[in-house]
DNA sequence: CCGGGGCAGTACGACAGTAT
DNA sequence: ATACTGTCGTACTGCCCCGG
């Protein structure tokens, strides 16, 4: 529920909105127009607000409230707590298959790594390899392996070929037939879009287009501030990307398609994350990067069909209040969903876009 | 005690239908 | 045409149980 006034904006959550209550302060910051916002939200779901808040430079008040009762003023967080509260890196690898398990299906996994239309999208628990952002290949097990070939939609499932000896001749050609099958189910779009996860895949493939050097981490575990009831407030999320620039800095990505509420608060989230002492060592050692790299944090924005982005009024409404020292730019993405190279257009940092 | 399998719950985009 | 809303499906996660 929304009040205006001239000299202020304030607006009151009711519990009902749940997880939702993340978007007022989406919605707030681009109404406010410059007033200050004082804003008062579930008790439950006001920490991704409280967490976001001191790296805004509007002037915003939070409130809660639980059962009916407005609750006494939560104490506005510092940067330093914040990010203190952000959470740390994974420890935990990508998955191994077994000893044996290697080596019996060795011949298919080269092929799959070497595949020109597969991408590598292994997980904890298994390795897989997708083709525009749908996954076509699946390999688990350490004693008995599970191969799942094509694509596992749920009225189409995947094939399960289960085995505890080399991968026979016959076996290995079927699994190719049948990835080669979902790959053109992929390209076809038979199963829906998965346009995010397909501009992804894509930018994976040619880092330099986003000013990007090797090493490139791909999907790094991270965490967001999130409501509920039990500490540690946070869930799971990854960085689309982590890579290095021309200078020898870190760069997060985050990337979208089109306009989206959330997108420059998550990538806040993301950069706070890592900037965090200890997850920002960690991502200089596994990056290879200098101890005195910084973390610049970019929003690879493309459009829809390929498409030139549409960049809206949150976009551009939250760049103007993000805390200075946050070093950010925007990359527009066009023609990704061809066979070549995406077109990148890098606008200078800490640059908005113009309005279309 | 650890890793794997199975189940339930969640996040999020696609899509279709309706309203402006 | 464009914006909004509800439903559906995919891809995950977390949790529990089981067996070595």
């Amino acid at each position: 529920m929304w009040f205006e006034r001239k000299d202020e904006l304030l607006a009151v959550v009711g519990e009902q909105e749940g997880s939702a209550t993340d978007t007022v302060l989406a919605h707030a910051l681009s109404l406010a127009q410059g007033r200050p916002l004082r804003l008062v939200l579930p008790q439950q779901w006001a920490y991704p607000t409280r967490f976001r808040q001191p790296w805004l430079t509007a002037d915003i008040g939070i409130w809660v409230h639980s059962r009916g009762k407005l609750l006494q003023q939560p104490p506005k967080l510092t940067k330093q707590e914040s990010r203190d509260a952000a959470g740390e890196c994974e420890t935990s690898r990508p998955y191994r298959l077994g000893p044996h398990a290697t080596q019996w299906v060795r011949e298919l996994t080269e092929w799959a790594t070497a595949h020109e239309d597969l991408v590598e999208a292994h997980r904890r628990n298994l390795r897989g390899w997708s083709c525009n952002g749908q996954r076509v290949l699946t390999i688990e097990g350490k004693q008995k392996v599970k191969i799942r070939a094509g694509i596992d939609a749920k009225d189409a499932p995947a094939t399960l070929h289960e085995i505890d000896a080399p991968l026979t001749s016959t076996t290995f050609k079927a699994i190719q037939n049948e990835v080669a099958v979902g790959i053109g189910q992929a390209h076809g779009k038979e199963f829906g879009k998965f346009e995010e996860h397909h501009m992804q895949g894509q930018l994976r493939r040619y880092p330099n287009a986003l000013l990007l050097e090797e090493p490139l981490l791909r999907e790094v575990p991270a965490w967001r501030p999130a409501g509920g009831q039990t500490e540690p407030r946070r869930g799971r999320g990854f960085i689309d990307l982590a890579g290095i620039d021309g200078a020898g800095d870190i760069v997060v990505v985050e990337t979208k398609l089109d306009s989206d509420e959330m997108l420059i608060l998550q990538g806040l989230d993301y950069w706070v994350w890592a900037t965090r002492e200890d997850n920002a060592t960690w991502l200089r050692d596994r990056l290879y990067a200098s101890p005195t790299a910084a973390t610049n944090l970019l929003f690879a924005i493309g459009g829809k069909d390929g498409k030139a982005p549409k960049i809206g009024k949150y976009e551009r409404s939250h760049l103007e209040v993000l805390a200075p020292e946050i070093p950010w730019r925007i990359a527009k993405i066009s023609q990704w969903n061809g066979a070549n190279v995406p077109q990148v257009q890098m606008l200078p940092p800490s640059t908005p876009p113009q309005p279309d």
